[in-house]
DNA sequence: CAGACTTGCATCATCGATGTTGCAAGTTGT
DNA sequence: ACAACTTGCAACATCGATGATGCAAGTCTG
């Protein structure tokens, strides 16, 4: 059951348009019992995103991203999240998803993460003029080139790459001073 | 001819599983006047390739990377590829293309990257203790994703958005502090 | 105007992927 | 050992996309 839902991940991470019969070859099994399971193509890719989904929100809640000090949040919520999203690449980029139970996710942790954002911004953390959605979609980047070097480096130093290039950039210039 | 070639852009950049059908209906032509100009979709999509391959190496070359000045190379580089990725990203996003010209650009523009990088570092324009490649990354990210602000802003203000977000991130912390 | 060329349209063949079903063999639980 | 369930396998039907071709109508050029 889940065999075959991490087959499908592994195949469909490689290539997207990976057929039934590549998924089925990867979990071991014929192709007729992945259509038993999964009646349609698009059933299979449902349910993986709702299986990596789930994950993702407890990945997400377990960092208390709306109550915890927001440096500590952030770091915390990296952390979690690159945990899952190493292990389950391909399904958490289907956010815009047709199913409704997906998709809620994704706008709620948008949201939780925007408002983050903008706690640490009062907090002095991020700077004053800094554009939430901007930054938003600059950490969202950089997770996702942070979880492409899954072999190099483990979760808690990749979280502190990304969380250290999204506050202070590569640059030497002051932030004062640019 | 080009007509085709934007109308392929247009479509898969939307949806890069976009039929044949789909391409010629939005260059307004039939689709078996597709097929006699390019044998097969991958001709097609070799050719899209090619073309705005060309010109992201000529984006990349009139700004001097090489010789000019870190920052000012940075900067220049950046808007220049900016102004082509926005109105071909799909075809750009073609890196690891079985045609060789098109391997050979992205390539040589990778280390032409590095090396400004390596540049900039020893400038003092970055910290002496960056990654390299992974500097490289998250620029190329950065570029990514201030691509798909086509509408908001211009070129100019999205390269300064960009050169800025990765020099500094958006942190308030200094450099030397943390 | 005449010839060369391009285009649209209708048609056809082919191919690969999807999805279904029946059956035999194997596994599991009691 | 027996019943219920699961699996693999083979076969089949269907569908959409691709690619090829012939022909008639249109355009462009000399």
């Amino acid at each position: 059951m889940t065999t075959i839902l991490e087959a499908a991940e592994r195949t469909l991470s490689r290539d997207p348009a990976a057929t039934m019969e590549q998924i089925a070859e990867a979990a071991g099994v014929a192709r007729t019992t992945v259509h038993r399971r999964f009646a349609t193509r698009e059933a299979l890719i449902d349910a993986l995103a709702v299986w990596a989904t789930r994950q993702f929100a407890a990945a997400v809640d377990a960092a208390h991203p709306d109550t915890a000090p927001p440096l500590v949040a952030l770091y915390q919520t990296t952390a979690n999240v690159l945990g899952v999203k190493v292990s389950w690449g391909f399904a958490m980029s289907r956010a815009s998803s047709a199913n409704p139970e997906v998709a809620r996710v994704h706008t709620d942790v948008r949201d939780t993460c925007e408002r983050l954002f903008r706690r640490a911004r009062e907090a002095g953390v991020l700077r004053a003029d800094v554009d939430i959605p901007w930054t938003r979609r600059v950490y969202y980047a950089l997770i996702h080139e942070a979880a492409q070097s899954r072999d190099e480096k483990d979760t808690d130093a990749l979280a502190t790459l990304v969380v250290d290039t999204l506050l202070r950039g590569v640059g030497t210039l002051h932030p004062d001073r640019l």
